[in-house]
DNA sequence: TACGAATCGATACCATGGGTATCGTAAGGA
DNA sequence: TCCTTACGATACCCATGGTATCGATTCGTA
């Protein structure tokens, strides 16, 4: 019992992504209009539409299948050393032009409720979920308080960077990352946080 | 030497600030449009138009006019109480419908340089002198750190307020704020924290 | 090989909304 | 009273997201 008729094209598919990752990453989301990123793709209008119901899906899609894991947790000596080279990463990722596509996501889903959940479901919370298991980690390492609330610390680590990245309030540099991070470890850490561990990282 | 034909009418003025901000507090900036603004105030578009060179100057505006001191430095016995104070003030003001009026101008900012330009140097930086004032009197006072880098502490600390307003990772109430001043006291407090000085907030 | 079904690129179209142009009218100052 | 400008109303322009429709194409199946 096969498909029947003509089957989609991957190429097409493919293809439009990649234009609409290029094209918002450069100019961003409300400056790029569909019938550009069809032209950019070599495709028809109605092709990106049999194959994503709107444009803010497509966009979405283009940053979790093409750049989804350039922010994953790097490796590191311990679980708290692996969390301040994530933090870096970010800074870097933000600064990047991968930045303008977080950016008009964040928003684009303010008027858009399907958006705001797939950003946060899809891209959000993934994220999220690799941030707690470090902490968890560094907190069976002895680096990190025991009584910590992860979720409020997220907010607060990551939050700072998402502001930066909004309003343009200071530099995103590996300046600010280490502030932030130093700063944890003084809300956070334990006496044993300067001390450098053997733990593995757990997968 | 006056002004010479029929002056601007102050009243479809004010009519057409406060039809803006009741409809954008309500139902965000995206999903209100100029007609109706216009019909709110009982106003002709051109009235708008005439007034302001485009919709989000009125809705930046209509913020700055109507609401702009609602989130002052509270009465306190010492700077670190009146930023405190303010913390919760402003989380209170992020969870009201003030909110949605703040996450509109700042998604339609990534988009309309003018008005990101606007809302940094209007109403941002405005109240980040506040806080900087604020910080400024808590070391006098001996409560902060000396060597606070205040630039990044403000970030540290309204930038998580900004992230959970904007993408809502989590409840915007006292608990979060007392959570994130806490943690701000632990990383750049003395031991003199907790003691409560008489030192009068410098004006 | 022929046929049906669904996709393809192309194009015309629709609805919405920001912003402009223009109307006759109203409200000042000189 | 006259001149100038703002007023509310309305028609209009234009960009854009999304839909409808076209003939052509590419598969599975008979």
């Amino acid at each position: 019992m096969g498909e029947i008729g003509r089957p989609r094209s991957q190429a097409a598919h493919d293809a439009v992504l990649k234009a609409a990752l290029k094209m918002v990453t450069k100019r961003g989301f409300r400056a790029v209009s569909v019938n550009e990123i069809a032209a950019e793709a070599g495709v028809g209008k109605m092709t990106i539409y049999r194959h994503w119901p709107n444009k803010a899906a497509l966009v979405m899609d283009s940053l979790l299948v093409l750049i989804g894991s350039e922010t994953d947790f790097p490796e590191a000596r311990s679980a708290v050393e692996s969390l301040r080279g994530q933090l870096e990463l970010q800074v870097a990722f933000f600064r990047s032009s991968r930045g303008n596509l977080i950016r008009s996501l964040v928003a684009e889903a303010q008027s858009d409720p399907e958006l705001a959940v797939a950003f946060r479901e899809r891209w959000l919370n993934p994220r999220r979920a690799g941030v707690r298991q470090i902490m968890q980690a560094a907190m069976a390492e002895g680096s990190l308080r025991s009584d910590l609330d992860i979720d409020a610390a997220i907010d607060l680590l990551y939050g700072s960077l998402y502001y930066r990245l909004l309003v343009g309030s200071g530099a995103l540099d590996e300046r600010f990352s280490d502030h932030i991070y130093r700063q944890f470890l003084k809300g956070h850490g334990t006496s044993a946080q300067s001390r450098t561990r053997r733990v593995p990282i757990t997968d």
